[in-house]
DNA sequence: CATCACTCGATTGTCGACAATTGCCATGAA
DNA sequence: TTCATGGCAATTGTCGACAATCGAGTGATG
């Protein structure tokens, strides 16, 4: 298993240090390997990595702009940390950015990107089959499925914003908040309902669904986030 | 009248020369003193400003995330030059983020914000008044409205996205192709219409009518830049 | 004992130089 | 004339070193 990431909407053909590092760090964080909040130093990760800290800058330049990192000016960077208010600020942007992603969907997706994503969710299918309860890879799929579908908008600007900038996020939050109960079962079958809308080309369905699929996992992620609160609030009593 | 951007999400006390030089950068860019599509190469942008590379390609490389120009490895960078598919598409991402930005300014923005969205309502009527026709101001207005409901909505990712990364491109857009004709006036009312519905608090009502505003926005911007293409198709026959 | 000023170590910001890669242009052959 | 090829200049990528700034720890003082 290779170590970069397993999509990558734009194919940079990783040729320069700055390029790779900045992979690498982003694999890193959303990994959890580098723990959210945790200072990170030009001089350490120079040392890690190998490299000078030029190209280590502009990596983390990057990792700024993808908000991945925090920097203050003469300060430093540390690995960002999503607090409950803008974990659910993110599910509003995603909300109405793929609601819309949906009806572009509808509109322009072609019959084999709609056989694509038939695919991933037979895939689905299978490992929710083999795997009950492990909302792990359910989950990563789930990422897969919006992934393809922003693809199927045909939306450059939409593609570079949710899957350049904020789904590296959507993936950071899990390392703190997976979903888990019930939810999987039930995107599972939200799912299907959206495929279907975009196979039908019907658009208002299409975004009206997904529109609800993400709110729905808003609102499972802020009981999940509710709950750990109270969990931790009674551990430390 | 200072050179530096009118808005700032981020108050950063422009205290590092990147951050100095990126600034004037972009403002160069949105002003359309670097023309879209012209190469900038490093050693000539580290002349014209008098500093060295280093804070220079940092500054670039903000640009790049802002979407505000492109690069290829090994070979340079130009500023962005967006087609009309780019542009439609801009707007398409605008509707999807404003209109939730509408209505969740509807539900959270002070009483205080308000008052300040209606001077600036007041301040255009007074320029639409002094220079009917001349479409800049109303334009620049147009943008200030629109950054201050985003503000309302208390979202910072919203605003992150909205403010920090495509109201430059809409910036820029204006130096090809600026809105007139009727539109302005037009545009005038609705923005007095969505600020009643915020005022109301009426959530849905602020939506519904961001979300006709910008595609309103869009056909006219579709119109004008149709009509561009056509001008130009005449001039070289 | 708390508070403040200062010093020092570490980190970040900036710079100039060197290496690697690219695109252009001249030269030559078909 | 047109196309391929080689060299060359310019630009980008990378590096190490120096200067500026910040935070912590230390000591002095009320």
């Amino acid at each position: 298993m290779n170590t970069a990431a397993p999509e990558q909407v734009t194919n940079p053909e990783v040729r320069t240090l700055a390029e790779r590092v900045f992979q690498q760090l982003q694999d890193a964080i959303v990994r959890g390997e580098l723990a959210p909040g945790s200072k990170i130093t030009e001089p350490g990760l120079s040392r890690d990595y190998g490299i000078s800290r030029g190209p280590l800058r502009e990596a983390m330049r990057r990792l700024e702009a993808h908000r991945l990192i925090e920097r203050v000016p003469h300060v430093g960077a540390r690995v960002v940390k999503l607090s409950m208010k803008e974990l659910l600020e993110l599910f509003d942007v995603r909300e109405a950015l793929e609601s819309m992603a949906a009806r572009l969907a509808a509109e322009h997706m072609t019959a084999g990107e709609i056989a694509g994503l038939r695919e991933v969710l037979a895939m689905h299918e299978r490992q929710a089959d083999l795997k009950k309860g492990e909302a792990y890879f359910q989950r990563e799929g789930d990422l897969d499925f919006h992934f393809r579908i922003v693809q199927g908008s045909h939306n450059k600007m939409l593609m570079g914003l949710l899957c350049d900038d904020l789904y590296y996020l959507v993936r950071l939050y899990r390392t703190q908040f997976s979903a888990s109960g019930t939810r999987p079962q039930r995107a599972f079958v939200e799912h299907h309902r959206i495929v279907d809308a975009i196979e039908a080309g019907d658009a208002e369905l299409a975004e009206l669904l997904m529109r609800r699929h993400v709110s729905a996992s808003r609102a499972n992620v802020a009981d999940r986030y509710a709950a750990t609160l109270k969990q931790e609030a009674e551990a430390t009593t």
